[in-house]
DNA sequence: GCATGACTTGGTCATCTGGCCAAGATCGAC
DNA sequence: GTCGATCTTGGCCAGATGACCAAGTCATGC
């Protein structure tokens, strides 16, 4: 596939970074992050050792622009399919479909969750936090949406709901990664919708 | 300090070994994992680097036995010193607990994670995930007692709540080390404990 | 005391890593 | 077609790292 009608000599410089990063991203899914080397990168891409600091100035530059492409536009799919008047069981299908995300690629995840932690020692890459702030007002809004649907409200700060849900979810997600027990995490995720919905009243 | 009374030369293998171990632990939290080098650990210790190699046959067997010291009896004060009838109260109290014992050392938790990471990689070494199941026990334990002196019963089985707590738990200590609000982390404790007591019911 | 084995020492080695460069090849504008 | 800019190539470098060892030192049991 790296032999494809465009992909000979002669490149421009942003295609070949591209290339690059994509090859980036095999080597991670394969050999991790202790294996993401400079050699191993353009190896893997088929290309001269020296292509690599053509295209990017150094290793850090390619870790930032890894991020920057693998990070964005993850936030969007939180509750996007729920259909439900019912808060626990649209908290349950939204959190189930957190879950799933992980679920189908887990080790996308677990390649992401390590470039994370490197850009965060490197100071000059951002640690793409107001993702994290776009989650978090993306699942307020879902909340509210619901219980106003339910006609109920909650007994705290909606902002303050969104983050335990926030948290929690990652908890029982980053349960999965580990013991991998579909069981264990889908009645946690079961339980966490019912005890959190809880958290909504009659108005 | 590494000049005490009996730090002289000729110590025995084992007292070398601890002394290893003092120094990688050093070297973990002010380097981190990519600084934690056979050179650096023994730098620290202020031995030659020769002495490594003999103390430990690899840098492998150094992160076994680190991993084997530093992860023993953590499982230990999950309700230790809860007193409290009321659920939510003593659920409140039990994961506040768990919070503070990362704030109280969060570096601790940084180079632990680290540690343990590197271990799952490292085939030689085990993932020591039965101290997780020490915790889910242990959790499942007060669960049961304090519903039963409350005069309530879990709406689920108490293995399956005790996985939820666990996970959601770890989800907003997680979360409190990435951002560090101790206000939003301990409303979310609150929240949660609520949330979960809300799982049981009058019997 | 003294021999044996445990411990120490400081150096060396092969390997790998990120970074760098100078000469050549190729492309595109004119 | 020519010429300058862009891109390619393969090799080289200094530094660091884990591993290793041979010779020396010391403690201790006999």
């Amino acid at each position: 596939m790296s032999t494809g009608p465009t992909a000979g000599t002669h490149r421009p410089a942003d295609e070949r970074r591209a290339q690059l990063l994509d090859a980036a991203v095999e080597v991670l899914r394969e050999r991790g992050l202790a294996g993401l080397t400079t050699r191993a990168v353009t190896t893997r891409a088929g290309v001269p050792h020296g292509i690599f600091h053509y295209a990017f100035g150094s290793k850090a530059a390619l870790v930032r622009a890894l991020v920057d492409r693998e990070l964005s536009g993850a936030a969007a799919a939180w509750g996007a399919a729920v259909e439900s008047d019912d808060v626990p069981t649209a908290l349950r299908q939204a959190l189930l479909a957190q879950l799933d995300i992980v679920r189908a690629d887990p080790e996308r995840d677990a390649y992401l969750t390590e470039l994370v932690r490197v850009a965060q020692d490197d100071a000059g890459t951002r640690p793409a936090l107001w993702e994290q702030d776009r989650y978090r007002a993306e699942v307020e809004h879902r909340l509210a949406s619901w219980s106003h649907d339910a006609g109920v409200v909650w007994v705290a700060p909606v902002a303050e709901v969104a983050s335990l849900v926030l948290s929690a979810t990652d908890g029982v997600v980053r349960a999965w990664v580990v013991d991998r027990d579909d069981r264990r995490a889908e009645t946690s995720v079961d339980l966490l919708a019912r005890a959190v919905a809880s958290l909504a009243r009659p108005a």
